[in-house]
DNA sequence: CTCATTGCAAATAATTTGCATGTAA
DNA sequence: TTACATGCAAATTATTTGCAATGAG
């Protein structure tokens, strides 16, 4: 688990530059989110929101994630079931995702060799690198078993 | 440029099994994706299209894409853009993608070390690969050159 | 007090789908 | 002829936004 309160500063700098004022929603969606800041969707954390705050409505977590990510707090991903998924956006971890095709689970993998080989296509084609994407979509070793028990 | 003709009997061999029939639009469709199939969106080659037949729906374009994409001929791709890229599906030529986040421009590039790297990720956690994504964003040279002009 | 924030509902944007009509095989 | 295909418009899905009411500083 990362240095949370890095983060908190993080956000509290931004929304102090911006002049941006906290709440009860946006802590509580804040809160929610830094318990289990792990490919979350919109969804997702609304529904923990609300165990807090029922009346909390879903654009004001829209409005909050987009903060999140703007802020550098939180990254924004899309794993191709066509919603947000949002992680805290730990560089100092960097990792990159397994996605099972079949029951969605989400794996992390770090692997520094390949970053080191990623920034030497970046630079073989003169770019300056912002962020990348790195997903192996297949079957998880579970549903390998699920799939094709022997018969 | 791949093989097309491989590309053409694959998707007759699709629709031969599905009972699928060619129509003129599906025609028109399939043979301006040929063209040149590198990153068009929906929009872009139901222009290119329209040359041809002004009176072919989008939805069809749509419902063509995604029979291509199922056949193992086309390959979809998100680039955060928000809609729906497609190219030629050539396993053999495997590549993967620089985006510039200034002007959206696709670089391709093939790195044979990385793809291996990944697949021993891939074993490591068990995982049957079945396609994967690799994205570097960041900025191109040319937009570096726009960004930060010496002054 | 002032201006950011909220919740709601309506607006978007990309994509999908129902259905009457057209058309391969 | 018999389904499959098309075009249109309406439906869907995720997300965004306008606006009146609320609340932080």
């Amino acid at each position: 688990m990362a240095d949370l309160q890095r983060f908190r500063d993080m956000l509290a700098a931004y929304m102090a530059k911006k002049g941006l004022r906290s709440t009860k929603q946006r802590d509580a969606i804040v809160d929610a989110f830094f318990v289990q800041p792990d490919h979350v969707s919109i969804e997702e954390l609304l529904a923990r929101v609300r165990e807090r705050d029922a009346a909390i409505g879903y654009a004001t977590v829209y409005r909050t994630l987009k903060l999140l990510t703007e802020s550098g707090v939180a990254d924004e991903h899309r794993f191709g079931d066509g919603l947000a998924r949002y992680e805290l956006a730990d560089e100092e971890a960097h990792h990159d995702h397994l996605i099972c095709v079949e029951c969605a689970k989400i794996t992390e993998f770090e692997a520094p060799d390949i970053e080191r080989l990623q920034d030497e296509v970046a630079k073989r084609f003169g770019f300056v690198t912002r962020f990348h994407k790195h997903e192996i979509y297949g079957v998880c070793p579970d549903c390998q078993k699920k799939t094709k028990p022997r018969r």
